[in-house]
DNA sequence: AGGTACCGTGGGAGCGCTCCCACAGGTGAT
DNA sequence: ATCACCTGTGGGAGCGCTCCCACGGTACCT
C-alpha cells in the first residue's frame, strides 16, 4: 500500500471501487453502469450515476485497455514522405472529417507517421503489438506493403482511395471517374475540340480513373481519343510545367487541357503564360481538387471538386463497423465496404 | 485461466514473463533491460535482448500505464472551429515537426479536436484523467480558457504562440517583431515612403507583434508612424480586401502594403486589381507566412517565412523537457521556456 | 576477521479495470 | 410444493507491467 499508494497522488483520481462504495454498490455493478450494460435496475443506475457524478470519476483508458484488450483507439497512418501531400488541404479536411465523427465515439485518434524507414519500423511493431483496434490508411500507394500487413495481421482497415479495381480492404473513394467525365463534358460543352489530359502519376488508381473518365467522356460526345493528348505528369507543378510544354509542341496546340490536379494546372498555367497563350480564349484549363490553389490563381480555377471531409467522416464510419463486426466471429460479407462519393465541378474564370 | 487466457488469442502475444523464461531471468531483470536501466550485467543484458529478440516482444503500452501511472501518449490539441487554420499550411508543417521530432522517443501522438462545446468537455475530462503526459497547444485565442485549466492540473504543456508578454506557460514562437522589420525595411530600401500595414486580428499576441515590428522599423529609419496607415484586418481575405479598400481612400494612397498574413494579401491584391492599381509598380505587396499562397499569386508575393516545422520540433523538445521535470519534484527554473526562432524575408516580385 | 557498502538480481504487490462465476430472490411452469 | 429459469448483483481472478524490497555475492574498509 505505502509503497503505491502514494506515487501519483495529487488530485487523487476516484477509482471505480470508490465509486462503488459510494453508492453502495459492488465494483461489478458501476462497470456495468459505466459499460452501458441493460442489466442493472433502474434504481442502482441512478444511485451509481450520483456517485459518479459526485466524484468526478473518469475511467482509466489504460486499466480498461488491459483488462479487456482492446485499446479504443485507431491510427491514423500518415505515408508523411511527400511533402506535397502534407501541404495540401487534402490531408486537413480528411483529418477534419474524421475528428467530426470521432467526436461521437469514445475512440481517440493517433497520429502516426510511416514516412522514413525508422517510422515504418516503429509502425510495424505498433500494428503488431496490437496496439490500436484500427487504422485508417490515407494515399498508399499501389506498391506499399502496408495494407497487406495489416491484412495480415488482422487489424481493422480502411483506405482512403482503392490501389486497384480489385482493393479488398475496405475503401472511401470519391468518384474520380465521374469528376474527370464532368471536367472534360463542360468543356466539350464550351466548344473545346482539342482537349488535352494531363494525368497524375499512374501508379496511383484514382489517377488511373481519371484518365478513364476523360476517355469515355470524349467517345461518349462521339469524339477520339488522341493518345498524343495524354501527357504523363506526376501530381507536382514542374511536372504540370514538362507536360504543357510538350502539348505546347504538339499542332495543332490543344484548345483545352484537363489537368489531373489543381498543383499541376498551376504548372500548366504557368508554362501558359510563359508562351504567352491566355487563359481560357486561347487555352481553357479545369484542375483537379479545388485546393486554395485554385481559388488563389490568376484566372480562378476552374476545378472538380472531392467531398473531402465528407470522406473523413465515412472511413471513420466503415472503420468502425469493421472493429465492430471483428468483434464476435463477425459475418465478414462483401456489403457495401467500398464508397465511392459523388464530385462536383466549380466552374470559374478558367474554363 | 481458462476464461482469460483464451481471449484475444491469435498470434500469441509474448509477455514479460515469458521473456524471463526464455532468457532464464527474472521478470524485473527483463523489465530493466527493457527500460534501459544501467544496473543490469551485459551478459545478461545480452540475453535478455536475445530472447527479446527471438520472441519478437513488445511491450504491453496499457499494462505499463497502468503499472507506471504514466501513458506515454502526449496530445497536440487543435482547435478547430476556425476552419481557415486547418486550411493553411501552418498546421501540416507544426505537425511534420512535432512528428519528425517524435520518431525519436517511445511518444504517440493524439490529436484532439477542441472545436466544439462538446468536443471541448470532452477534452476537459481526458485532462483531468490525466491520459495525456502532456499537451501541445496550437494557436489558442488571449481568451481561452483552456490554457488555465490545463496550468492548474498541473500538466506539462506548450503553447504555440504565447498569449500575451507575460505568457507563464512554455511556448515557441517565430519572430514576429523580427519578421514585420525586415518586412518593413525591405520595403524602405526598396525607396517606398509611404508605408500602410494591414494588421491580423489584435487579440493574437503575434499580430500585435508584428504591428510593433513595423512601427520600429519606421521610426528607427526616422520616418514619422502614420496611424491612418495602420489599418485592422481579421486574418481573412475579406478583411484585406476591405483593409485595402480603406487605403485606397486616404491620400496620398500608400506606395506599399505590410499584410500580416499572405491571405490578407490575397485580398488586397484582389481589390488594387480592381482599382487598377498595379503590384509592385503602384503598390509594393509584402505579406506573411510564406504560404502556398504567395507562391502562387499573380505576381509571386514577397513574404516573411515562418520556421514552422522547425517551430514544431521545438514545442515537442520544450514538453518533453517539461515531462521529463515534472516527474521528480522539479526544479521548476524559469529557464529557456521560451523559444523564438527567427524568420526569414522570401523576396519575390511583388515587393 | 568482522563490518559496511554496494551491485545485480528475483519476485511480491499492486495499478484499475473487465470478465465471469456464483448466488439471492423472484416468477412461472409442472 | 418442487423445479427450472430468469434478473440483478457482488466479488474473485487476472490482464502485463513497474516498483521496490529483500537477498546473495563481491569488494573494500577497519
Amino acid at each position: 500500500m505505502a509503497s503505491h499508494g502514494t506515487r501519483g497522488r495529487s488530485g487523487g483520481r476516484p477509482t471505480l471501487e470508490e465509486v462503488a462504495a459510494r453508492a453502495g454498490v459492488g465494483r461489478g455493478t458501476v462497470s456495468r453502469v459505466i459499460n452501458g450494460s441493460p442489466r442493472v435496475s433502474d434504481a442502482t443506475r441512478a444511485a451509481v450515476e450520483a456517485a459518479v457524478a459526485e466524484l468526478g470519476y473518469v475511467p482509466n483508458t489504460a486499466a480498461r485497455a488491459l483488462a479487456a484488450n482492446r485499446t479504443n483507439a485507431i491510427a491514423l497512418v500518415v505515408p508523411e514522405p511527400e511533402t506535397r501531400f502534407f501541404a495540401e488541404p487534402y490531408f486537413s479536411d480528411i483529418l477534419r472529417g474524421v475528428g467530426a465523427e470521432l467526436a461521437d465515439t469514445e475512440m481517440q485518434l493517433l497520429l502516426i507517421f510511416a514516412g522514413s524507414d525508422r517510422e515504418r519500423q516503429r509502425l510495424a511493431q505498433y500494428l503488431a503489438a496490437h496496439r490500436v483496434d484500427g487504422v485508417l490508411l490515407v494515399s498508399v500507394h499501389a506498391d506499399d506493403p502496408l495494407p497487406d500487413l495489416i491484412a495480415q495481421l488482422e487489424i481493422p482497415a480502411v483506405i482512403s482511395g482503392p490501389r486497384s479495381a480489385a482493393e479488398t480492404l475496405p475503401s472511401v473513394d470519391s468518384d474520380n471517374y465521374g469528376g474527370a467525365r464532368s471536367a472534360v463534358e463542360h468543356l466539350l460543352a464550351r466548344g473545346c475540340r482539342n482537349i488535352a489530359h494531363i494525368t497524375g502519376r499512374l501508379d496511383v488508381y484514382g489517377a488511373q480513373r481519371r484518365v478513364d473518365g476523360y476517355r469515355d467522356a470524349l467517345l461518349a460526345a462521339g469524339h477520339e481519343v488522341d493518345e498524343l493528348l495524354i501527357v504523363q505528369g506526376d501530381f507536382t507543378e514542374e511536372g504540370g510545367q514538362r507536360a504543357m510544354r510538350e502539348l505546347l509542341a504538339r499542332s495543332p496546340v490543344p484548345d483545352a487541357v484537363f489537368a489531373g490536379s489543381d498543383v499541376m494546372a498551376a504548372g500548366a498555367r504557368q508554362t501558359l503564360r510563359e508562351a504567352g497563350r491566355r487563359i481560357p480564349d486561347d487555352v481553357a484549363l479545369v484542375g483537379y481538387d479545388d485546393s486554395a490553389i485554385a481559388r488563389h490563381m490568376d484566372p480562378p480555377l476552374t476545378s472538380v471538386r472531392q467531398p473531402i471531409e465528407e470522406m473523413g467522416r465515412r472511413m471513420l464510419d466503415l472503420l468502425l463497423t469493421e472493429i465492430a463486426d471483428s468483434r464476435p466471429a463477425a459475418s465478414r460479407g462483401l456489403e457495401r465496404r467500398q464508397v465511392v462519393l459523388a464530385t462536383e465541378l466549380m466552374t470559374r474564370a478558367s474554363a
